[in-house]
DNA sequence: CTCCTACCCGAACGATCGTTAGGGTTCAAT
DNA sequence: ATTGAACCCTAACGATCGTTCGGGTAGGAG
């Protein structure tokens, strides 16, 4: 709501992701304010709060980009979008990003749970689309689509340490679906 | 060296993996080790000491597995080793696999250097192995080495988040380096 | 002018942090 | 019997932590 509010939002965002949530302080997020520790508590009523709604906006960019994507398409163009999705939020929020994928065990109590609910919603989701392409035959019919999935999730929950903001993430994720899909393998089977 | 110092060391792994660096107090190691916290100091002379030594344990660890493989090798078969040799160190070390991949940041000075340093070269010798293998003609040689490397280091630096420490890693590397070679593709090319 | 909302200050709180210091125990080797 | 190493205790240190509180300022709405 109000602009000041969001700002604090973003900078606790931006200082978790820089020096986690142990290593940020009240004093630090203050700083960064440019404010006494002491008023920042006008916007919010504990530190844990600024942790809960980053990881709230996070859980949400990251099912919003599955959402977007067209429930009639292949399911092989569903993972390559899905790839592209990740990516995006990654690039478009890495700090939020940042926070959600490794700052959740800081969370407490019932928060600490429902967050962790929409962790493994969203790997459900993407293992979702694995387990159709298999059975509709756009992916191999002997796919061991738990791995598939562990793999391609595992790949892309990494990309918040190597992902720089500004990158172009279509180009990359297409690259990644490709190297997935197709392999690596060279060219020529052993008898040619 | 000494038994107890080793001991101190290994439950200092385990604290940090669990809940991080900066919340695990001394108060929590001593209490681990059933001691006042006082007590500690006689092994260590500060906490980013132990971090450090976790820290030392996890890079010498990784490139040992590296060491391993065979130099006369084909390309493919050193990234299948790798990635077998990768997720056993997981496995095998979880806990200082953990805070290896995920608490450096920590580190302060010159150690935190060295750290990173050795994270570095142990990327740049996985992308060592993609690169023969394109120039060699084991991978496609229109490959993406570079990116090719990324996807694979990526997939397995998030293991430690999903890897059972008793699970047998060797057949899970295999599925892994399967899936990477050959693809997730059906088998019939479109034309069948 | 008054009231409300939004915002901030400054000082302090109890708790906990990492670390230091000095003294004490156990026990195998000399 | 004495020594020395390894190990531990209690007590305290200064610093920093997250949080509370009463008071204060600015500006737009009534």
């Amino acid at each position: 709501m109000s602009t000041r509010r969001s700002q604090l939002t973003r900078e606790a965002a931006r200082l978790f992701a820089e020096k986690g949530y142990h290593g940020t302080s009240i004093g630090d997020l203050a700083k960064a304010m440019g404010v006494q520790k002491g008023s920042l508590y006008a916007h919010i009523s504990s530190k844990q709060d600024l942790l809960y709604e980053t990881m709230r906006e996070g859980a949400d960019a990251f099912h919003a980009a599955l959402d977007a994507i067209p429930d009639e398409l292949p399911a092989t163009e569903k993972i390559r979008l899905a790839l592209r999705g990740h990516l995006r939020v990654v690039a478009e929020q890495l700090d939020v990003a940042t926070v959600f994928v490794q700052e959740w065990r800081y969370l407490e109590g019932e928060r600490r749970k429902e967050i962790l609910g929409e962790r493994r919603r969203y790997e459900e989701r993407v293992r979702a689309l694995f387990r159709e392409g298999r059975e509709l035959g756009d992916l191999r019919t002997d796919l061991d689509d738990g791995t598939a999935a562990l793999l391609t999730l595992s790949a892309v929950n990494w990309a918040y340490t190597w992902l720089q903001p500004g990158r172009d993430t279509d180009e990359l994720a297409d690259r990644f679906y490709a190297l997935l899909i197709d392999g690596m393998r060279g060219y020529a089977t052993p008898g040619a």
